[in-house]
DNA sequence: TTGCTATAGTTGCATGCGCAAGTGTTGTAA
DNA sequence: TTACAACACTTGCGCATGCAACTATAGCAA
């Protein structure tokens, strides 16, 4: 077996290959709809986060997605900016912030679904329901056995 | 039914979500590994395509794995400034380059597989091997599906 | 030929991101 | 009460990346 023999099948079996160019394919079609909100893949991850639970501090969204201290304190920058969430003074402590969403925050909700549920669509378009459900059944079951620490950073590109 | 449900009902049932995550987590292990022969994600993808397929050109490396052409003449740099590879004349085009891995690009591709094959072992660490073959089943057919325009470039983050 | 369009690859510039260091606050223990 | 460590968050800086513009070559048609 040739070395370009054996580089191929390592690389056609990989499925994290296969993760990394569906990975890429979904960020380029949500950044497609984000854009008509002005929002970036981050700013539109955390505004889900807060959407979904209602007043937090920001380590807590962090936790939530994974995503380092410096990204959300960025995003959260840009939510702001945008008037789509405002930084609270905490109840109990002054280093931390309340993070909640605004009206308008609140306004746009549908649409962020709606293009999740979009997006999602598409990449299941070629499957059968049934298939679609088992795959989400086997994603759920690799993130759960991800050793997941806290997860300060470390990205590629 | 709140929005805050809502929200938490589209983004939990969200396999684009889950991908996401585990695009990412996968991003850091790979970089971690990567970084002990001084090889980024994108060089080390397009070493692996220079080893699998022999001489190309720089226009079919990006085809196989949907990267934008800036984006591969860098790697390139990166590579041939390694001396993993080379940017020899083109047999009948001037304008092209025949892009060849060097013995010490040949050199690296046991390390290179054994990248891939330990990351790709702890992903499927807590599946069964029939939901593994079944998981790289989907994985291909949802590629498959995708419309893959030439792609070029729109990224995110 | 000449001119036009498409192709192959490169690069300047601005933006985004990760790292590590910095500010201010809280807990805790001598 | 003082000192020190942990915590919550922010920011300066440098590198990587995406976009768009650029050079050079090839194909093609009049």
């Amino acid at each position: 077996m040739s070395i370009s023999d054996h580089t191929r099948g390592t690389r056609e079996s990989s499925l994290g290959w296969m993760i990394q160019r569906i990975a890429r394919h979904l960020d380029s079609r949500m950044n497609e709809r984000l854009a008509g909100l002005d929002l970036s893949l981050p700013t539109f991850a955390v505004m889900m986060i807060v959407l979904e639970r209602g007043p937090m501090t920001q380590t807590e969204i962090g936790k939530r997605f994974g995503m380092p201290a410096y990204a959300i304190s960025r995003a959260l920058d840009a939510l702001q900016e945008q008037g789509f969430v405002e930084r609270r003074a905490h109840a109990t402590s002054r280093r931390a912030h309340s993070i909640q969403a605004t009206a308008a925050g609140k306004a746009i909700a549908p649409r962020l679904h709606a293009i999740v549920a979009e997006v999602n669509a598409e990449l299941t378009s070629g499957l059968e329901q049934s298939e679609s459900d088992a795959f989400g059944a086997l994603l759920r079951k690799i993130l759960n056995a991800q050793t997941y620490a806290p997860t300060e950073g470390t990205r590629s590109q």
